[in-house]
DNA sequence: ACTTGACCTGTGCGTAACGCACAGGTTTTA
DNA sequence: TAAAACCTGTGCGTTACGCACAGGTCAAGT
């Protein structure tokens, strides 16, 4: 029997975590001291594990809930887990891809406004570093 | 005056962006009609089509507000503008090449997973695919 | 035995930028 | 005049936490 300081520690994770997952469903305590503190048994710590790993793999916490709910009624999440990966990948290269974007935009502003002097606002104008991208940069 | 909807035809953006815009002050209607619709000045067409220009080089909304702000006090946001952009470029990049990462740890799970049957839980394992990647992945 | 201080607890609100549902008001068409 | 299409403001949901709060618990010191 573990509180949540306990669990967060061996999961390591912190604190405030383990609470949160507790609040969506991804933990369950399965108890309660007296004084209302939650109380986990040990093998949440691998749950938590598994949490921890699914993240880094690219899971989100509720791709990561169906898995696990899929695995206590007994069916095998392997093919889901396949699939969902598959989809991340594409979703994934496509924002990677809009960042890199961003990214040269960015860089393209930052070397076209060395040539131009700061500007006091006037009625017509909010920064004229912003609006002088109005032709060039917008979709 | 304008309608949020009219305002929204003209800037070219959904109307319940609007909507969102005027719930978070970084745009203020100038009246109200008898039934309680928002009505808009002309020129905040041109506020409305400046936070899109300045969404676009990677500006937040609060940032875009203080900017406004700024400029409707008389004061030069020139200078913020700048330095803004020079944070949010190093932060991106980062954040390129977290995904990058994240990519790469998708792309070999996959190809790790097709040598792996798929298997059915049992009370030690959740998704012995994801638990596969225990030792190799994490941090 | 008592108090101080450090640490821990659950709950509730805030984040960014919307998306969506709702119940009702307005305008257009038949 | 009635029905259909469209529009309105408001309020809640999203992701994965971070933080503040008011109070509870526990070890150390006196």
């Amino acid at each position: 029997m573990l509180t949540v300081n306990k669990l967060a520690k061996q999961g390591e994770v912190p604190t405030h975590v383990v609470r949160y997952y507790v609040r969506i469903g991804l933990l369950q305590p399965v108890g309660q001291q007296e004084n209302g503190y939650r109380l986990f048994a040990s093998q949440d710590v691998a749950r938590l594990r598994f949490i921890r790993m699914a993240k880094h793999l690219g899971f989100t916490l509720n791709e990561i809930k169906q898995i696990i709910c899929n695995a206590d009624k007994g069916e095998s999440p392997c093919d889901d887990v396949r699939s969902i990966i598959r989809h991340r990948l594409v979703e994934n290269s496509i924002k990677i891809e809009e960042m890199i974007a961003l990214q040269r935009r960015m860089e393209g502003a930052l070397e076209h406004w060395e040539s131009i002097p700061n500007g006091i606002p006037d009625g017509d104008s909010i920064c004229r570093l912003i609006e002088s991208f109005e032709d060039s940069a917008v979709q």
